[in-house]
DNA sequence: TTGACATAGATTGTTAACGATCCTTTCCTG
DNA sequence: CAGGAAAGGATCGTTAACAATCTATGTCAA
């Protein structure tokens, strides 16, 4: 179980791969919120590039739902409805928990290393507080585990599904709890790393419902107070 | 659990969505060989669209791994490895098995008569020995499971799983049980009605698990014969 | 003051032309 | 005759200009 390409290399990839993958990363970390407008004058000139490849980005992105495009009027980020967060959160947990097993028994020392790494990763990071590193590096461990799977498929899945719930969580996020609990990734690994394939699978099941447990679909859409915003007095 | 749209009104779609489904089609009943080129020309006066749509288009097969686009020399349809394969079964054999199974638990009537209908179809192809049409259906059963699921985000993921295959199986298939076999979607629909979702998701391991075993990976690629039809004297 | 309407600006969608790259054919040379 | 180099053709990649659509501002009338 060789882990393939961890770092990707920023360098060797075409453009508008590049701008993909700093949008999601933009997404994951929470800094581009739903409905966040993106227009192609703004990516040509953030990332110097022509019109083609901003559209070109632009059509990527919206065909794995980060962003959504409408006709004549450009290109947001995308704001999931409930019903998107169900299908987001079942296709999860049929396939985290799946594969999640799937890594235990199969798992090699490089991969091993590397969840180890991120872990510790995770921990410096949340003990400086830094909640923009927390949130995507939360994130980031599910892809991971696809990653030491070996599996290049559920890899690109896994990362679609992941940002989604990232702007899942923007939308219907309660407050403090917005990123994965302390402690159930470490537990995660513990499984994994004692071949213990059920129990691996019942903790990625059992984090999953925990992340969409404290989801709150009865507050409005977080990203509506633009119109607040827009009739304070100023 | 309502099944939404099983009839995709060709009508209210954009241009180049149109195409990219006319193409999935052709790969789905192997009327599209693996490294066929898509030029953009063909495309254009196949559709009738302007060489921007068939980029888009070629871009979006491209971004599902459908067609592979080579820097300055063009699109072909994809020709899977047999770790391609690999990668593919492994991810179906982790999604189908439990989302069938959870299709066997809430399914209502309108998603059972829409399977039992496609059986119906694929039967009658199978009788009139309608070669492509049963490839097609056999592919497009499973699509349809995840679609009566009422989750749109597994059935685009399986929509690509499924495409995939079919261009495995036309890279390796064995012969001539190059599709599906013959009453193992019919067992699974009755394990589906029966609510049995024990053995609906064992039927549906087990059939994944057949189509994997009829390939033949020793065998050198169906896809290369072009090599010999050049070195043909003529 | 409020509402509708018209105009101006900005943004996106499309087309056409140009430049770059690759493949094929041809021709030259050993 | 074989090998390689060069020219030609075809295809793709990019850019720039144009057309279509939407948003916003401003005006006028009720």
């Amino acid at each position: 179980m060789a882990v393939q390409q961890l770092k990707e290399s920023d360098a060797s990839l075409n453009e508008e791969q590049k701008i993909v993958n700093r949008i999601y990363s933009a997404v994951m970390q929470q800094t581009l919120a739903p409905m966040t407008k993106l227009s192609e004058a703004t990516i040509c000139e953030s990332f110097g590039v022509g019109r083609m490849k901003a559209r070109r980005a632009l059509l990527l992105l919206a065909s794995q739902g980060i962003v959504e495009l409408r006709s004549n009027r450009g290109a947001f980020v995308a704001s999931p409805t409930k019903s998107d967060a169900d299908e987001v959160f079942e296709a999860r947990i049929h396939i985290e928990p799946s594969l999640t097993a799937q890594v235990a028994e199969r798992i090699g020392t490089s991969g091993l290393k590397a969840l180890t790494d991120h872990i510790d990763r995770e921990k410096a990071a949340r003990h400086a507080d830094n909640r923009q590193e927390v949130i995507r590096l939360s994130g980031e461990f599910h892809v991971l585990v696809a990653t030491v799977s070996g599996n290049g498929f559920l890899t690109r899945t896994l990362r679609e599904l992941v940002t989604r719930t990232s702007l899942i969580v923007a939308m219907f996020g309660s407050g403090k709890s917005s990123c994965c609990r302390e402690d159930e990734h470490e537990r995660i690994l513990e499984a994994i790393r004692e071949r213990d394939a059920g129990r691996a699978s019942d903790l990625a099941r059992e984090h999953l419902e925990h992340i969409r447990m404290d989801l709150d679909f009865k507050k409005t859409h977080k990203t509506e107070p633009d119109l607040v915003s827009l009739l304070r007095s100023d």
